[in-house]
RNA sequence: GGCGGUGUAGCUCAGCUGGUUAGAGCAGCGGAAUCAUAAUCCGCGUGUCCGGGGUUCAAAUCCCUGCACCGCUACCA
């Protein structure tokens, strides 16, 4: 079986950081595991270069966006090579290749049916809140309390032109149906089950093409509209394994692999929805298994630009060298889980696992093979010693062990498989005291221990390849065997691999010990107020709501709503509109004339696409919900407090 | 509000369909050793398995309920 392995592409306007830098880490450490495994692999990434926001920054910097995504590509691939990426493709959405592809891809969806003999493609009119960041067309409940976009804190457009429409509708009870059969495995199982929760609610057809967008790729049927960003982004699956113009290749790729997705949970309804019923549209065989990784925080903080704590993968590499940040950033965490990086602990774990355990290993067996034997691999006549068994026991289960451990996509078990065989090693070379038989002269016994202890070696540079690739080579041609050692699961399980008499190379510690910088101390967290016990704010934090009491003027229900009212109040002379979510609990004719308590300073929203310009306080409790009024007559507009 | 997840040693986490004294790594403590990168090896954990009920001969593991945190979602604001 091929596997076939894709990343997210990644937004051309973006910066890649250690967020990218993992995702991209973990595709090629499961791409190098399946290589030695023996499987032909292949590993796509790429970047998404369309969209308004790339064409806006481009402006802004006074470039076109081809010449700033063309920019952003060799950065984007410097900064992956720095963390040693061996992707088998980059696929560019720009590219004649892709463009090429999606066209043909909506020429197929432009004349396919639907199940239910409907055509797949539609003309609809489509008008709302769009943000140019996200690319999407957002609802206001997604909106944060200011009215803005949550993962841009940008203020979103209100926008309505006709376009294209998919229609996913038709296609859902089979997405499910694939989901929940397990055809299409979404890993881990939260996460399958918050698919099959969106699934339950419902979704409606979605829009293909923009008619507003200048920077994207052209409607074969439609030269007035450009490709809108699902139908562009997702589909570098296929465009980039010859969907357009590599029969051969794709069908080997797409139809004859194992085809693997991994992303992050932002976009995971695209990938485990809208892609399969697209594909399904246009007769595409289905992806195998879509895996959700958890999110990267720093500190405890999520990694952000606005907090200023985003890290590189420059910096993560230069810190602990390329293949020990690889190694970090596999082995600190399972993959569906978010995990906190901290550089304490980053240190702590280089020094146990690779300096310690790992380094001074190869270091130790090394270095007293060639005190010994001349720098050359002594014979061994197989007899077994101290020990030897266990470490022999550990030699042949753990290939197998790995294997499992990776095809369920869990690396870091494999880690400590891996590292339970390197401990092993390092226990019965102390038990076998290598050194003491030296001083003894049994030169016989010295051999065998020596020998098993270098095969050893050997096995954990092939098994920890996937991960930590140069270093292994490294290894590799310290033990003579490069080059033409090509590391796999079955020379993992052998300890007949190493020649007597090859010429050891020494070399430097592999992974010297470090010591954490005294001052990584970052974090200033807090201004470190007065210690307030949990949960108590002083009056300065409380009059920062401010407080007044308005009147009543008008008020009606909010159509299609069964909570809402709409209502008009005054706060002395001025005016203006709240929606309350209290229609079960007050008509809109009790609620006139009453003086409510209201907050005045929050930011406007819109509720149902209506505006909001504050809040009315209420108690409640269980069933029960009585308005906050004031006690007696006093002029609307009075502060409360 | 609805759905889902998580809550196990100081820290990061394993513990599948219930069954010997609840585990690993790291940190910590004690010892051995000195080939090696002050690395290694051996020994050391009386943990309210979040709380409370229940089922069972037997529950961290199943059921109910409460709490905390997280995610998704909603006519919360």
């Amino acid at each position: 079986m091929n596997f076939y392995i894709t990343t997210p592409i990644y937004y051309a306007n973006a910066e890649l950081h250690i967020g990218h830098g993992y995702t991209s880490v973990i595709t090629d450490v499961l791409k190098r595991f399946h290589t030695l495994f023996g499987e032909e692999s292949f590993f796509l990434t790429g970047m998404d270069e369309h969209g308004a926001k790339v064409e806006e920054a481009a402006l802004a910097q006074g470039k076109t966006p081809q010449q700033l995504c063309d920019e952003n590509y060799l950065k984007f691939v410097e900064s992956l090579k720095t963390l040693g990426i061996s992707y088998n493709h980059f696929i560019r959405t720009t590219s004649d290749r892709h463009k090429k592809g999606v066209q043909k891809l909506l020429t197929t969806l432009w004349n396919a049916k639907t199940p239910d003999g409907q055509s797949a493609i539609y003309q609809g009119k489509y008008e709302g809140l769009y943000c140019i960041g996200c690319e999407k067309f957002i609802t206001e409940k997604e909106l944060t309390p200011e009215g803005l976009c949550p993962n841009h804190l940008s203020k979103p457009k209100l926008v309505s032109e006709n376009n294209w429409f998919f229609r996913l509708t038709s296609y859902l009870d089979k997405v499910e149906e694939h989901i929940r059969s397990g055809r299409i495995r979404i890993m881990p199982e939260g996460r399958r089950n918050e698919v099959l929760g969106l699934l339950k609610q419902g979704l409606n057809d979605f829009s293909i093409s923009r008619e507003r967008l200048n920077w994207g790729i052209d409607i074969p049927f439609d030269p007035s509209q450009k490709t809108y960003v699902w139908v562009d982004a997702l589909p570098n699956y296929i465009t980039a394994i010859g969907y357009g113009d590599d029969p051969e290749m794709f069908d080997k790729w797409w139809n004859k692999s194992q085809v693997v997705h991994l992303m992050g949970r932002d976009i995971l309804k695209f990938h485990a929805i809208f892609w399969p019923a697209l594909l399904m549209a246009a007769e595409l065989r289905l992806p195998d298994i879509m895996f959700i990784h958890g999110y990267l925080s720093l500190n405890g903080q999520k990694i952000s630009k606005s907090l200023g704590n985003v890290i590189s993968n420059e910096h993560l590499a230069e810190q602990f060298g390329r293949d020990a940040a690889r190694y970090l950033l596999v082995s600190q965490f399972p993959f569906h889980l978010d995990g906190d990086i901290s550089y304490p602990r980053l240190y702590e774990k280089y020094n146990s696992d690779l300096a310690n355990d790992y380094g001074n290993l190869v270091s130790r067996v090394v270095k007293l093979t060639i005190a010994n034997f001349d720098g050359k691999i002594p014979p061994s006549d197989g007899t077994s010693d101290d020990h030897s068994d266990e470490l022999a026991g550990l030699i042949s289960t753990t290939p197998q062990k790995v294997s499992e451990q990776i095809r369920n996509i869990d690396v870091l078990s494999a880690v400590e498989s891996i590292w339970a065989l390197i401990r092993a090693a390092n226990r019965y070379f102390d038990y076998n005291k290598p050194w003491e038989l030296a001083k003894q002269g049994n030169h016989a016994k010295l051999a065998n221990v020596l020998h098993r202890s270098l095969e050893a070696v050997r096995i954990a540079a092939t098994l920890t390849w996937p991960i930590m690739p140069q270093k292994s080579e490294v290894v590799f041609n310290m033990l003579g065997v490069a080059p033409g050692y090509q590391p796999s699961i079955d020379l993992a399980g052998r300890q007949d691999v190493l020649k007597a008499g090859t010429v050891l190379n020494p070399l430097d510690n592999i992974f010297p010990r470090l010591q954490a910088p005294k001052e990584e101390k970052v974090e200033t967290a807090k201004p470190a107020d007065t210690e307030l016990p949990e949960g108590i704010v002083t009056i300065d934090d409380f009059f920062k709501t401010k407080l007044v009491v308005a009147e009543v003027v008008a008020c009606e229900n909010v159509p299609e709503t069964s909570k809402l009212l709409k209502l008009q109040i005054a706060i002395g002379e001025d005016k203006r509109q709240i929606v309350a979510g209290v229609a079960e609990y007050y008509k809109p004719e009790e609620m006139v004339g009453k003086k409510i308590v209201v907050v005045a300073n929050l930011k406007p929203t819109k509720i149902r696409g209506i505006d909001s310009n504050g809040m009315l306080l209420a108690a409640k409790k269980g069933k029960e919900l009585k308005l906050v009024t004031v006690d007696g007559d006093i002029p609307s507009g009075a502060t409360v407090g």
